[in-house]
DNA sequence: GCGACAG
DNA sequence: ATCTTGTCGC
């Protein structure tokens, strides 16, 4: 497994966002939904070139999980990526795309993480307190925490924790034999609902439904693009 | 000082 | 994220 190399952000700027990202910290809530969604949607992002971001919301019905509605926007890529701090990169853009969708979900499914962040403040938590609207992350890869591999078949789950053992998301199985998911609540979310609805949007794939076809028609959207 | 590092 | 062929394993 290679290690990327990531180029040394200016000082100034991450002090500037760590602060930014602190104060969005305090506005984060962690409840559960009031009540079962009837709409949940899927977004990501992709690079066509290198500064060019193409962002993608998918709208599904819940929990027939049937495509409704996809919608997507380009725009110039204005800030760099930095461990910690996707979402200054990803979140504009992500705004601009949701504001397309003629019908708003119940909650957001992110690409990225919520709270398990070195602040508690990953995409899924950013781009939620920004629509204040419900938002939970489905990551691919660990970002910060501890945890313990689960077992490797379908379902298994074992807690993502920091240091002092507070509870920052957890490490699912999504599919027998393949590397687990990192899920965990962005705002207006909990724990319990971000994992459950997770598993009730599985449908035999690694990534659950809506971001996997958020990353299909990125995919799709990107070909058209280049045309 | 040495690792770790979402997309 | 992106570039990129074949190949190992269920």
């Amino acid at each position: 497994m290679y290690r990327p190399y990531h180029p040394p952000a200016d000082p100034v700027v991450v002090r500037e966002l760590t602060q930014e990202q602190e104060a969005m910290r305090t506005r984060v809530r962690l409840l559960p939904l009031p009540q079962e969604p009837s709409f949940i949607a899927g977004c990501d992002s992709s690079f066509p070139t290198p500064d060019t971001i193409l962002s993608v919301f998918v709208l599904l019905r819940f929990p027939s999980l049937e495509l409704v509605e996809k919608v997507w926007n380009a725009a110039p890529v204005t800030v760099p990526y930095v461990p910690g701090f996707l979402a200054f990169r990803e979140a504009p853009n992500l705004l601009q795309t949701y504001e397309k969708l003629t019908q708003k979900p119940d909650i957001i499914m992110v690409d990225g993480h919520g709270i398990a962040h070195p602040r508690r403040m990953g995409i899924a938590a950013h781009l939620g307190v920004l629509l204040d609207r419900p938002t939970f992350g489905v990551a691919k890869q660990k970002l910060t925490g501890n945890y313990t591999e689960p077992a490797i078949t379908r379902g298994s789950l074992t807690p993502l924790t920091d240091r002092s053992g507070e509870l920052l998301g957890e490490v699912l199985r999504s599919k027998d034999k393949v590397n687990p998911l990192f899920v965990s609540p962005g705002h207006l979310c909990d724990q319990a609902t971000a994992t459950r609805l997770t598993l009730a949007c599985l449908r035999g794939y690694k990534l659950p439904e809506p971001t996997r076809l958020a990353d299909y028609w990125a995919e799709e959207f990107k070909k058209e693009l280049r045309k």
